[in-house]
DNA sequence: CGCGTTGGGTTGATGTGTCAACCCAGCCGG
DNA sequence: CCGGCTGGGTTGACACATCAACCCAACGCG
């Protein structure tokens, strides 16, 4: 597996933890940043992109399960909060299962704060980086996604055996 | 500010939302990993890492708070979860203000799970990047935490008027 | 002394994520 | 026709993070 055993040696630490920090901090800003001024929640942000994206701005919930990677149940939990907040609406159509319809309000939101929260990453993240360093960082998270789902597709049987 | 406006083009759109699942896919990996294998989520572990790494395995909390970034208010309640579950112990003390020590059992579970948890990170995250741009990443992350910091820096008294 | 302020720490309310269990329609094999 | 299975979706219980409010000892200063 490893050339160098499981333990990382000092200088790998100390980059990890920096990841570690980084990956905090900016979450945190980030999110407060569109807590505080807009009422969102990164979640809410993801779900309104999605819905924003797609063509009529309705989809079906497992579509979004899809795209955001979000387990079922938390898309359920957290669909059903934004609902009672009125920036979705669950509509009934022809074949079973409610789609999910992005409302007036769900909209005007998303336009809202869409701008500023891109600046924000731009300014902390993308420009930090430089074009050729965000490029590769791109590609090697790509490529530990596939190191992870391979991975995953070894096991998950296995740890799925009864 | 940025020479491009707040938008991202394309090809940073794509590594952006790269990094994003890249990002929870491992933190999710790894979390699951430590909580089905050993019990125990992050934040358990990032504490014990912490006082296990301490000279004698007690600090103050606000300590702990500065090593981990965490709000104090996290801190408190995480760690009197903790103490429930047999993990540390507030000791009392000579000068105000209780130390938090870890106990035999919060040594065990860290010394147990610590190799397994340093072999994910190795075989998931610094193996794919590589030395070279795994040294990079830890370089960024720090640029970008001292770009957070010193806008907030700037902004905080603002926000913090009253 | 008395009184306000600061700072470490706790508490409660609330919003959120996770797991496991469940519901139910459709499907498939007898 | 019936029984089990699958898959989209919901629910409830619980662990967790965040915010604001609070507690209280120590300090500063009139």
């Amino acid at each position: 597996m490893s050339s160098k055993g499981p333990w990382l040696d000092d200088g790998e630490q100390k980059s990890w933890r920096s990841y570690l920090l980084m990956k905090r901090t900016l979450e945190t800003h980030l999110e407060r940043h569109l807590q505080r001024e807009f009422g969102l929640s990164g979640s809410d942000f993801e779900i309104l992109v999605n819905l924003s994206e797609s063509d009529a701005g309705r989809m079906r919930a497992f579509e979004l399960s899809r795209s955001t990677q979000w387990e079922k149940s938390r898309l359920s939990h957290h669909l059903t909060r934004m609902e009672k907040r009125g920036l979705i609406r669950k509509e009934a159509c022809d074949s079973r299962y409610p789609e999910i319809v992005i409302t007036e309000e769900g909209l005007a939101a998303i336009k809202e704060c869409a701008p500023a929260h891109a600046a924000r990453v731009r300014e902390f993240f993308v420009d930090v980086f430089g074009p050729d360093r965000f490029a590769v960082l791109g590609e090697v998270s790509d490529e530990v996604v596939d190191a992870i789902g391979r991975h995953c597709d070894d096991d998950c049987p296995l740890e799925a055996r009864s």
